[in-house]
DNA sequence: GTCTATATGGCGATAGAC
DNA sequence: GTCTATCGCCATATAGAC
């Protein structure tokens, strides 16, 4: 294998773990069974290593989901599609969930802009007319966010959630998340005793 | 002012914003006008100092929110004082925010479980009661999971959300946020047409 | 392209004076 | 309780041989 992708892929791995300050160039240099100095000839320094290792861990992400909304499906249904297939693909590649993650809370202006416009902005283009069609009565956006929260969150917190009172190995499965996130969200919490309301 | 605490609130901006191994003792030390060697007077190591910091930054939240569990309220009335106190809180204090999504993401396996049993537990275990109470047919560690993720993702996003579409101002606001949780919560995104279902 | 060796400086932590 | 001075180590980055 070419060794500058093998460095880009062990970087990506290791500064989703770490964050850029938690990963040193001997660490990576160990990583890829290299000197730090063979590092070196392919990047001039610390910085373009993480840039150039962003870049290519986003690529080709938005295909799988651009396929979902051109199918002829149920806006219900594309949304339980949407649903399932955000969780998996977050589950499969836990390294790019976190990556994200770490250039949220980074929050570098410039990054942030590509980020949100460039990579995320098509996809929650869909999520909202999809949101618009199912539920019209409601604010989309907020719809929309929540949407990606209760995705999100659920993966996100999984290093702490094993700790917590109620937790079952199942709770690990995709299917099983996937399942209680859409129940929700059609549902609410008080499984269809909604009367009560202001 | 205690010299102890004055660390600990410099530590706790510090720590938030570049997270743990962003921050040197140098750092902290420069930030509190003091030598190094007068920070490890007061604590035995970088770790334990980064820990009683943690203890420090929550005791003042788990006092309001304990408060609210031993109020008379029904069971819906606290969850709904629940969600509105933490978006709340979190908008309030964006340091002690970005504290715990630092200390997600970073997920260091020691600090992870003393600050999961410690610290969070207490507060999700009456979390999980509540929604017993309410839902008593869904799974209540996934729900109350969800009703975290709800309440913090909305805050997570801000630097991201006002990139896309159907942004408006008032989506910055505690309060038309905690109304949109609480009605995705107890009613689902259908508004009382949750009619068809498996 | 990859290595060994090294320059230069910051790191966590400690010793001991005041 | 706070300081100055220092230890030993690890950091980023470079030089030059192969």
């Amino acid at each position: 294998m070419d060794s500058k992708e093998k460095i880009l892929i062990e970087a990506k791995l290791l500064f989703a773990q770490k964050g850029f300050a938690g990963v040193s160039m001997r660490n990576l240099a160990a990583a890829v069974d290299m000197s730090v100095a063979a590092i070196y000839h392919h990047f001039p320094d610390k910085n373009s290593l993480y840039l150039e290792m962003m870049r290519y861990a986003f690529t080709d992400k938005s295909q799988q989901l651009t396929r979902l909304w051109y199918s002829g499906e149920s806006a219900e249904d594309k949304l339980r599609n949407f649903v399932k297939l955000m969780i998996e693909m977050l589950e499969q590649d836990p390294v790019f969930d976190r990556l994200i993650q770490r250039e949220i809370i980074e929050a570098d202006p410039k990054r942030m802009q590509i980020l949100a416009t460039d990579i995320f902005n098509n996809q929650f283009c869909y999520l909202l007319e999809l949101i618009a069609e199912i539920s019209p009565k409601t604010d989309t956006h907020l719809t929309a966010v929540s949407v990606l929260g209760l995705i999100k969150y659920h993966q996100e917190i999984k290093p702490l959630r094993h700790f917590w009172q109620g937790w079952k190995p199942e709770h690990e499965h995709a299917d099983v998340i996937a399942d209680h996130v859409l129940n929700l969200l059609l549902n609410g919490i008080q499984n269809g005793n909604n009367s009560e309301k202001k």
